[in-house]
DNA sequence: ATTATATTTTAGGCAAATCTAAAAATTTAA
DNA sequence: TTAAATTTTTAGATTTGCCTAAAATATAAT
């Protein structure tokens, strides 16, 4: 009944990889685990035999529904202990995953679901990333573009940053840009792509098109 | 460097064996930790050889100083994490114990030195007991007696329920008497050493011998 | 002081999660 | 369409934490 936490890493891995490009493979998997393939392999047929993943030697694997639901709570527990971290304990974005990639395998369903209570029932973690309900339904997130898209003139609050490394965490701190961070264009330099921006309604300052590009922001609300 | 949790289960019973009774055997600790004599004797052998325990075979064992250590580290974590549990998602003091204790295995220093912040330093955990500090040290902790020793009229508070059991919980729960409470004795019956005491200066109420004797109250502060 | 009882340890095994090296299958390229 | 390269799987080990059954030691009772 309980899946240890290797394999809800395992589980939590495929369901992100397979977000991303649809699909999954071996390698793939070794290596966003750092671990080796013949160890997924391992893995696969005793997940498989458990009815996590539908898995056929050569021919691929992906979750089964039940995995799926298993994955989708675990990425609720992660996003939600996020939260905790960065509204309650005052961690930045930068140290919190570490510490969710061991509180995201605590048992108690009862725990979270409170601890989400607690929080105010946040519909985004701390890296603008969606949070799950307790029935593992995302609800719908409102759209997001990548700033470059976004019309000059127009406003816009900044929703998500991605990939989150720490080098650009620690460019937008500098900047004091945030999730929440409303945002206007101000000016787009075709020469090297780079937009002159105005933070929260204050000062102006220039990010370049590698900065920008992983902002994203959304008009609406 | 870093202990598994299950030895850390280990040392942390051995840990409260030893204050309870000066002395752990290998029944004791197996009986503890749900596992079988010959486990421990297995685990008695590996945490030897990491410094953490002294054991020579067939005499005994006790925790070294390093040993000492990991274990308060744990029980801090732990009752740190109840203290979350009961003031903040609003659990009461049955609840808690099961998560806390795969709660106190988080391995981030930091993170259990802010929920200390976040808690505002508490000095006892739900259940009355001591919290050590960040340095393993535990403060003096104010004297506390049975509450069958304190004096007819004498008003006292609440520290410690001892054992604490779901059962006298409960029973407590109902008389709205926990940590904190204040509690004055009024009348002692010889027949049967039953109390009749006023609770928190308000209505009255009558315990029997056996729960009176594992309440412990404290007349200062 | 023997003998009986209780405790503790060893011997041997098992399941989970990993690894390396080698074999098998698939995919890509010539 | 065969050969080369890549990917995936198997085979065989290792480590950790636990188990049962049997042996060793210590303790208690005649
Ligand atoms: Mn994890
Ligand atoms: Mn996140
Ligand atoms: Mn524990
Ligand atoms: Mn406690």
């Amino acid at each position: 009944m309980k899946i240890s936490i290797s394999k809800e890493n395992h589980l939590k891995a495929i369901f992100h990889l397979e977000s991303d490009h649809g699909t999954v493979t071996t390698n793939e998997l070794a290596a966003a685990l750092h671990t080796r393939p013949a160890s997924i392999t391992d893995m696969l047929k005793k997940l498989q035999k458990e009815g996590l993943v539908l898995y056929e030697r050569y021919k691929g694997f992906s979750l089964s529904q039940d995995g799926k639901m298993a994955a989708v709570q675990i990425i609720r527990n992660h996003r939600l202990w996020e939260c905790f971290l960065v509204d309650h304990l005052d961690f930045d974005w930068s140290q919190v995953h570490e510490m969710a990639e061991e509180l995201e395998h605590l048992t108690s369903r009862k725990l979270i679901d409170r601890l989400d209570f607690f929080l105010g029932f946040p519909r985004t973690d701390p890296h603008g990333d969606p949070i799950p309900d307790s029935d593992g339904k995302f609800t719908r997130q409102i759209a997001q573009i990548p700033l470059p898209n976004l019309l000059t003139g127009k406003e816009a609050t900044v929703t998500a940053i991605r990939p989150q490394t720490d080098q650009i965490l620690e460019l937008l701190q500098h900047k004091k840009i945030k999730i929440g961070t409303r945002i206007t264009i101000r000016k787009k330099f075709d020469f090297d792509d780079s937009l002159e921006i105005e933070v929260d309604g204050g000062a102006s300052t220039t990010v370049s098109a590698l900065v920008a590009k992983n902002i994203y922001v959304s008009v609406q609300k």
